[in-house]
DNA sequence: CATTGTTATGTTATAATATAACATAATTAA
DNA sequence: TTAATTATGTTATATTATAACATAACAATG
């Protein structure tokens, strides 16, 4: 069995987020400049409303915050970038959120599996090569030819957890 | 490796959906009764239009069927009889559909890998040991408590592809 | 069987999420 | 520099879901 591949991990209290953002940032800068698909000004600052925090990200505090920099601001605008951004594989919809979460591995084409802490309400992204190659022969079994693996596993985050138990002596 | 353990498979041509419908209206009936809850008769409606086929089926297509047998209805109608429903484990929701179908096998304590295919747009639901397992494990390597899983798999059935190549000869 | 608490449904209103359609502007290609 | 293409602006509306409060049905108890 291999080692779970981690693209975004759950962070810990040091982490630097202006690092993540800044990384995901010329990333997907790169990633654009080499398929020849244009990062525009408004695409690039939805990405980076997206990398705010490690929590999924809805399409309307996007907008909300897209309306104070920008008056011609509206549902399309946010919508259309995210649009974009997935495309490009720089953005992640959660589907049970009805959210966005920003990927930092936008270079790499990934197979992806979410765990999603209900207490801090983080996000982290995995590609596990085990799950993708096990989820792959159990739908060829089947016939069935896959596009696309939705996974979204919600619990609670370790950091939670250990919180959880010293909360009970707190 | 075990066998996957088809709750709901892709159905051929010549399956009696009326059977489907009435052993899922059935085992939901005996379900309810050992648990002491009420599969009252807009519920059981809204289970039965849920089984309607085995696409999954949107609210608003409910509730449009719900408003042509009662004036009374609207959306809180529908979307509380869902919300019983899956919480007995009778219909799931496709998150990434907005969609419900509905699960034959409320009386067992599953987990679901739903296999989804966009020709068809029938789902099929799976319980599959060794995806349940791994999940779990590599969930548990990274000290994270699992409290339920969505798993949605997009691609294109057996059936399906098998047209999709007669077709290049028709 | 009357009362009382509980659960289910009715009803109105609105919130939250997302797209259609067409106009204008910016960029790229010829 | 014109034409084609791509991106954004703008208005309107579609789709999905919940809040809040009223009434009705049912169940438990004395």
């Amino acid at each position: 069995m291999r080692k779970t591949k981690v693209i975004t991990p759950f962070q810990n209290s040091t982490h630097v987020h202006q690092r993540c953002t800044d990384s995901a940032l010329s990333v997907a800068e790169e990633t654009c400049n080499s398929r020849g698909v244009r990062l525009t000004r408004l695409r690039r600052r939805v990405l980076e409303l997206v990398w705010i925090s490690h929590e999924p990200v809805k399409a309307y505090d996007i907008l909300d915050i897209l309306r104070d920099e920008h008056s011609g601001s509206a549902p399309p605008t946010v919508y259309r970038a995210l649009d974009f951004l997935q495309a490009q594989g720089m953005v992640h919809k959660i589907e049970s959120l009805n959210a966005y979460i920003g990927c930092g591995a936008s270079d790499q084409n990934h197979a992806s599996q979410f765990l999603i802490c209900r207490s801090c309400g983080a996000a982290a992204e995995m590609d596990d090569a085990d799950i993708r190659n096990l989820i792959s022969d159990k739908a060829a079994g089947l016939g069935f030819k896959i596009d696309k693996e939705i996974i979204e596993v919600n619990g609670i985050c370790s950091q939670c957890s250990d919180n959880e138990c010293s909360d009970k002596y707190s």
